[in-house]
DNA sequence: TCGACGCTTAACAATTCCATAATATTCCGT
DNA sequence: ACGGAATATTATGGAATTGTTAAGCGTCGA
């Protein structure tokens, strides 16, 4: 499913900076849009709508703090994701830098994998308010979040609460080992104390409904999703 | 559904303490686990699998710089940030802890945001890029430390824990030869005490599973992980 | 109120893992 | 080639972990 990625926003004074992280982020799909400093930036996000901006904190005429505070006071931008280029590990602008309401930082020099995976994360974690169908499909097997209910072959299997939590803690990361008391942390709480067995009784049910193997024991580590 | 932010262990002999930073970090969504010393601590870090250690200096059974010695030794931490606490402003334990691998101190008392910031962004700084996973490829083989399996042309093999374990050390740096002690310490723990003829069992079991010699004697040394 | 259902627990069964012992084999220096 | 030492192999019992089943309890809706 060729989804459209989103359109972001290189803020930033040194045009090579720029044409290196428009070309990378280009070839993923993405919408580009680039200014040079935060006067052009505000100018050209309140015409392009970006759904990220990628903002340098060094620039001439009004700097990325500057920049950033005046965003987010204009409510319109409040679904927009921003994220921070710093050169330096400078901790008091991070922590300047969210308290005004960054949500990330990268530091320079700039590795194309990590700028890709850290922006996918921060667009999937703004996306999230904007109510599509949240489903996930694996071969025969499709788990529906807003509808409660999980299905295979086209037929729906009613899970009850904690099942469908565990089901969908496990399938959020297909293949990977999720720890048993990880498990108990995320689906029960942190403060609901139950005892061992009930993780696996709960894991037997699934199985039990779902009918194939869809979870996988790694003994004293956890348990994962995985279709065979 | 919320960003999981991470998981970390707290380790401070003193209950209130331990509370207190337990709570804190709870809100802020992270998973939390506590030990009350070092060779608690140890244990835990090892089943729990914390992305940030707290590790307070000054503890009986175990102090902070020897226990973050041990964790550092074993490699299976390496992605791990550990943050000091220090009750004391002394100046030879910081460099002492850094030395030996130390990310980043606090000192008590402990302010809470203080405390929110230094770990958000040491945990920034350590972020594996959880969209990828943790794995290591030499030739036709495939290790898979999220997903806990090795696959050999595709196929996937299932090694028990502690041979999953003993895998990965030497595959760490493939082609070092590991020690019988130093692999015993790192696999096992310095507190286990194990015979010899176990390593063996062990190295036997993978080379079976696994079908093609990944592993070489270097008889009356070690083991060494190689591709022929 | 009754019954159905979800959740947890307890009790027991089944499985898997792991360390050790016992024996065989290999390696290496002489 | 030989002897001794180190490692390989195999089998085994116990420990630890997980699977299974049934029963208890509370909640919710008919």
């Amino acid at each position: 499913m060729e989804v459209f990625p989103g359109k972001i926003l290189i803020v930033d004074d040194e045009p090579d900076i720029v044409e290196f992280i428009s070309y990378n982020l280009k070839s993923k799909g993405y919408l580009i849009a680039a200014a040079r400093d935060g006067v052009e930036a505000i100018r050209k996000a309140r015409d392009f709508r970006p759904d990220l901006i990628l903002l340098d904190i060094m620039m001439p005429n009004k700097d990325g703090i500057e920049t950033i505070r005046e965003l987010r006071a204009m409510h319109e931008f409040d679904d927009t994701a921003i994220i921070f280029l710093t050169a330096i590990n400078d901790e008091k602008i991070e922590i300047e830098g969210l308290k005004i309401g960054a949500d990330d930082f990268i530091s320079k020099p700039i590795k194309p994998e990590l700028l890709a995976t850290r922006i996918g994360s921060a667009l999937r974690r703004f996306r999230k308010d904007e109510e599509h169908e949240q489903k996930q499909t694996f071969g025969d097997l499709e788990i529906n979040k807003t509808k409660f209910t999980v299905s295979y072959k086209g037929t729906e299997i009613l899970l009850a609460k904690k099942e469908f939590e565990l089901l969908s803690l496990l399938a959020s990361k297909p293949g990977r080992v999720f720890l048993r008391n990880e498990i108990l942390q995320r689906v029960w709480g942190t403060d609901v104390i139950v005892g061992d067995r009930t993780i696996d009784v709960h894991i037997r049910k699934i199985r039990q409904k779902v009918g194939i193997d869809l979870i996988t024991t790694v003994k004293g580590v956890g348990y994962k999703f995985e279709m065979s």
